[in-house]
DNA sequence: TATTTAGTTTAAAATCATTCTAAACTACTT
DNA sequence: AAGTAGTTTAGAATGATTTTAAACTAAATA
């Protein structure tokens, strides 16, 4: 599908710089990657982009589900393009992300939703350090 | 247990501040705060410190195991009395965070921890949403 | 097609949490 | 009492993100 369609399809205005990151995200497999690491791939396909517009175009792409947003990274935002439902490895030591699917993990026990309250999505991240 | 031994048996000079704050921290129930947070409550409290040494000081309570630092909140680190093992719930729409005790919970099937790491923490966060 | 308008992009400034710096201070050791 | 190593402080610096207001552009309308 191309990426023109794929924007109009979630009501987002295809312009020029929407297309542009659309195509450097949703071209090629699943990854995690703040606004500055795609500013500066932006930068290497030849393209440029203000580092508002970035940011700007990534809150909307998160708003109309084309990307996630990876809640527990600290300091600086990280986005996914995985929409699927999983969970992730964190390296501490480095920041890195590591996927792992959650259709086979069973959790069971889970405690009791307080009340006036629904379940609105369950995230786990397994902390990781090297072994040695 | 006193205080000031409390923080000489984890090896921290228990100085002026640090004995404000662990006041403020340990002589009640467990509970979620911010640096900011607690900056408010010692000025509340008649006394003053620079929120350099509120920082400083969380740092080195959660280095010795004092406290420990909820992971997954975004903009403003959020530190937590709690130092058994729990996970929480997470009011997207206030932050409010709340604890769920982790011992009656079942985990099953959890994925292969990538080859050279081990396990160093799993968290899980259930956000939550108002219902209707 | 020309015009309108509502949404978008931009550079630059502003904001906010957090860390750093270097000087003054203080708890502990000798 | 003096030394020293660790701590506190104000204020500056940093870094990610948001805001601002003006210029621009895609889509809608005439």
């Amino acid at each position: 599908m191309k990426n023109i369609e794929k924007l109009r399809r979630v009501g987002l205005r295809p312009t020029k710089q929407r297309l542009i990151i659309a195509d450097l995200l949703f071209n090629g497999p699943n990854r995690h990657f703040s606004a500055e690491d795609l500013q500066v791939e932006i930068t290497s396909s030849g393209n440029y982009m203000s580092i508002g517009t970035v940011y700007n175009c990534l809150k909307k792409f998160k708003k109309c589900g084309l990307i996630k947003q990876v809640e527990y990274s600290k300091e600086t935002a990280v986005f996914d393009t995985n929409t699927n439902h999983h969970h992730h490895f964190l390296n501490e030591e480095t920041g890195q992300l590591i996927d792992f699917e959650s259709d086979k993990l069973v959790l069971q026990n889970l405690p009791q939703i307080p009340i006036g309250f629904v379940n609105n999505g369950l995230e786990i991240i397994i902390k990781l350090k090297k072994n040695n």
